[in-house]
DNA sequence: GCTGAGCGG
């Protein structure tokens, strides 16, 4: 007899507390992640800078500097071989970049170390070296190393 | 002839 008054009186002790007890802090699992961030899967390194070489790709150009502007720029870090603003064919003007190719390597680290991050004709220009493109040297024979013209 | 990241004639 008694015992069935003191399980009606813990079951109404039980009250709202299913609903209180569920809290979920979302700063709590960030801080548990901590110092570990996924690396992105997607494999897309640029470095920034090429490999040295005698040609530098020179950025950030005003659209009033020419190539005797961007050579004669160069030339006081380094004998300029070439220099080259390139413009657009259709209206002619300056595309904001250019190229100038120094005659030793010393001499375009030279050339990069003078102008990178300097002012020229109002803007700041970046110096680094250029990217080999894929120029394929126009060869007569298709390109075939197979060409023996001897034996 | 200029918007202003970028790699050419």
């Amino acid at each position: 007899m008694a015992m069935t008054m003191m399980r009606s009186a813990m079951s109404s002790s039980q009250k709202k507390c299913g609903v209180g007890g569920l809290l979920i802090n979302k700063e709590g699992s960030r801080l548990f992640s901590g110092f570990s961030f996924t690396p992105p899967p997607s494999s897309t390194p640029p470095p920034p800078p090429a490999e040295p070489s005698t040609n530098l790709f020179v950025s950030g150009l005003s659209k009033r500097t020419t190539t005797e502007g961007l050579r004669e720029a160069f030339a006081k870090f380094g004998q300029v071989i070439d220099a080259r603003v390139v413009t657009d064919r259709n209206s002619g003007y300056s595309k904001g970049f250019g190229f100038v190719r120094y005659a030793t390597l010393e001499d375009a680290a030279k050339g990069i170390e003078g102008m990178d991050a300097k002012y020229l004709d109002g803007w700041v220009i970046f110096a680094e070296y250029a990217r080999p493109r894929p120029q394929q040297p126009p060869q007569q024979y298709t390109g075939s190393p197979m060409s023996s013209p001897r034996y």
